[in-house]
Order: structure tokens, then C-alpha cells, then sequence
DNA sequence: TTTAAATGCTACACGCAAGTGGTATTTAAT
DNA sequence: ATTAAATACCACTTGCGTGTAGCATTTAAA
């Protein structure tokens, strides 16, 4: 939070993938069903596709799929892949001299959220994104 | 996190003016102290005043003090005023229409840390960033 | 009253994320 | 072979947060 819209849109994608049982995802079918526009979606999932997260299969009846177990996908991968993670990790003033040996009135408080955060996204696998509940994308 | 930069300014140079014993600053001292772009400087302090948060003197031998006590100021409050802070009250995957009865796996651990930050935002004062320590500005 | 030191205002420039357009390439069905 | 349906690529545009430039205004001191 606030993550950018790339990120968004990426963990979205592989969300409804995830939920779904359709073996291969047209990028017309992703982007009429998940609301990103046309050419934004392309080029996203031939990026996430260079970085080995899914697979692309060109040509007639070609698509998008899972190119490793999504098991073994943390959502910090995406995001990282996708906008880099590294500023989440920062001093929410935009310092970058102090420590947590010599912090301010603030860091204790707020470098425990951010650590949950960070911890939070780079625990969760995108199949832990499955849910059992109607989706509603 | 991620705040805007103007928000970290705002933040940074509140901070900064808590910790000070100065009565009054002006934009020359805050700029060179605090390393904020000179002209970006004003005018966000002028917005700060206009909304309430500091009181600017004008003329020779003018610059800004609170304009009201720094334990009536939120973090929150800051927050809102430059950048606006219902974004990051948001989803974590840019949806708007799911509620906290229907979550997607993702709600409830996300949903968790958010409040948190939102609460810390909105539960700490300026007056609480007054630090015991030297500060590293 | 002149000057200097301060804030206020407005318009413009820059950089990057987000979004668009057009064309080339790949591949299966006919 | 031709066609249709799909991805790949590249350049461009748009929007917005950030930063800059110049001038106007206010006020205290000399
Ligand atoms: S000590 Fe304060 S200024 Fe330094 S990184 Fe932590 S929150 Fe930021
Ligand atoms: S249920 Fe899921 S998609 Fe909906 S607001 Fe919560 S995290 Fe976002």
C-alpha cells in the first residue's frame, strides 16, 4: 500500500488465473474479464513472461499459463518483478542516514507495520490467492 | 508507505520544527536545514498554513510557527491535507467494489496490517515526534 | 522613504508511471 | 497457400507528482 498499478494489475491477473480452471488466458479473455486496458496487459504479461513467471504460447489458441508452480510465486516476486520492492522498505519520512540503533520517535512504531508488510507479502504464495468463495473480478 | 514526497516533506519539516526551540522559521532556514527544494518548500508551507496546520508571518523577519498546539496535529491530518489519505485505505489489488463480508484470500491478513498503519497514522501526533535524541537532519 | 528580507502567487518545465496505436510475427485451421 | 487469431515490439501520448523561474506583496530596520 500503496502499490503502483502495474502491481495491482499483475496480482490480479495471476489471482483470477489461479481461481480459474481454463488451461491457457488469451489476453483478450484477461482483459475484457479483469478490466486492464489492452496494450498495458500485453506488454505486462510478456514482461512477467521474460522473468519466468508465466509462459506465453504464440499464435492461434496460444495464450498465457503458469510457467513454474504457483506455489513457489510470492506476491513480493511480482511486485518486485514489476516495480521493484525496495521502496517499501524505506523510512516513511524519506530518510535514509538512521538506524534502528538510532531511531526516531517514530521508527519503532512504524518499522513494525512495515515489517509485517514486507513479511506479509514475502510469505504469500499466489496459490494461497485460491479462494473458495465466488470470485468477483 | 509509500507516502508522497510532499507528504514526507510535511512530516520532516513538522518534525524538525517540534524538536527546535526556534519561535519562528523561516523557508531560507528550513530549505538549507532540511534539504526540501526551495520553491517546493513554500509553497507547501503556504498550504499548510492556509489549512490551519502552521501560521506564516510575512514580511522581514517573518517565516512560520504551529498555528496550533502539536498534540491537536495528526499525522493522519498532514497526511490528508497535502496528498490525501483515503488511497491508502484502499484494496491492495485496486478493487472497489468487495467488502469486508466477502473477502478474497488476500482480506483479512492485508486488511490487518493496513489498520494498522491507517490507526498509527491517525492515533499519532506531532507533538509525538519530539525526540530525546540528537537528531539527524 | 528607501532598502532588505521575508512570504504569496502563477505559470512553466521535467520525469516517470500509465495508457494508446500501429505493425510485425507466430501458429492452427481451412 | 490463405486466413484468422493470437503474442511481440516500438514509438508515441497522457496525466500527475515534483521541481523551477520570476515577479508581486508584506513588513521591519536603517
Ligand atoms: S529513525 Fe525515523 S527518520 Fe530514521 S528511518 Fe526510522 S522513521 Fe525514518
Ligand atoms: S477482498 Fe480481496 S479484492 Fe476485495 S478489497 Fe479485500 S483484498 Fe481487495
Amino acid at each position: 500500500m500503496r502499490l503502483s498499478k502495474t502491481s495491482e494489475y499483475a496480482l490480479r491477473i495471476l489471482s483470477f488465473m489461479i481461481n480459474s480452471d481454463v488451461e491457457i488466458f488469451s489476453a483478450n479473455y484477461l482483459i475484457k474479464t479483469l478490466n486492464v486496458p489492452d496494450k498495458y496487459l500485453r506488454r505486462l504479461m510478456t514482461n512477467l513472461s521474460k522473468k519466468g513467471f508465466v509462459k506465453s504460447v504464440q499464435g492461434r489458441d496460444g495464450g498465457y499459463t503458469f510457467a513454474k508452480n504457483a506455489d513457489s510465486i510470492y506476491l513480493s516476486d511480482i511486485i518486485d518483478a514489476v516495480e521493484g520492492i525496495d521502496k517499501y522498505r524505506g523510512c516513511i519520512l524519506g530518510f535514509s542516514s538512521c538506524s534502528d540503533d538510532n531511531p526516531c520517535a517514530l521508527h519503532n512504531k512504524y518499522a513494525s507495520i512495515r515489517d509485517q508488510l514486507i513479511t506479509f507479502l514475502s510469505t504469500t504464495t499466489i496459490s494461497e490467492l485460491k479462494s473458495n468463495e465466488a470470485l468477483k473480478f
